[in-house]
DNA sequence: TACAAGATTAGAGTATACTCTATGGTATAT
DNA sequence: ATATACCATAGAGTATACTCTAATCTTGTA
């Protein structure tokens, strides 16, 4: 599928897509037999990398440690001991998150209480 | 407690403490009675707000959003209904956060048993 | 009393993550 | 053929969240 197609599957612009892509999170390929264009291509991994991209972000990730989980995994810039290094440090990023996502849960409902009784 | 103190005792830089101020998220209060300075001292709700911002930081909150948090509990800028209503809107927020969390501790497992099976 | 440490404000600078504009080429329906 | 819809690249612009510098004043210790 071409950049338009990609956006629209998984909602995220195409200057988005082209940003994250500049930022070696995902790559098209171009087609050899076509020498009329320079059209990229993306497949079903490039949709799955954008909706991996969009959770890690809405969970605090930066671009940064994105890149590293999907190196980790897609990618052979790293050797085996270095890809199961950084995910498990990233496995370990989220045991925090967790926590604190639970704690906060638990301070907002206490927030809620006073609010509603009229204590704050 | 001065700022300087506040700093140490959070382990967030005077800076920061100081855009935060500016942000709206806290704010430190002046001694009437002392003339010959006009120095800011700050309380036990001033760290507690900053262990939270730090905390809501983490899961991926913007400043914004902390912002309209602490309104809702410390503040009167909203009404009661507001107040409750921003707070179930972040609870919300909460929960697909705790299950993007949740399915990317699967993937993120998954991606390590395939690195150790080397098929990727 | 001198001086280092710490306070204030205003505003400049930086990093990250987009978001868009400009320019020019390609594909497709009428 | 031509309109419009889409593709590519380069680079400018924006929003958010810090991070620091400069200038000036106050406080506390030697």
């Amino acid at each position: 599928m071409l950049i338009n197609e990609l956006s629209k599957r998984t909602g995220i612009s195409t200057f988005t897509i082209r940003f994250y892509e500049k930022s070696g999170l995902l790559e098209g390929k171009q087609d050899e037999s076509i020498t009329s264009n320079n059209y990229f291509h993306y497949d079903e991994i490039s949709v799955e990398k954008l909706e991996f991209i969009r959770d890690a972000k809405s969970v605090g990730f930066t671009i940064k440690e994105i890149g590293q989980i999907i190196d980790a995994w897609y990618n052979n810039r790293y050797s085996k001991a270095q890809k199961l290094e950084i995910l498990d440090e990233k496995l370990t990023s989220l045991e925090s998150k967790l926590k604190e996502i639970k704690d906060m849960k638990q301070q907002i409902l206490q927030f809620k209480k006073d609010v509603a009784n009229d204590q704050c």
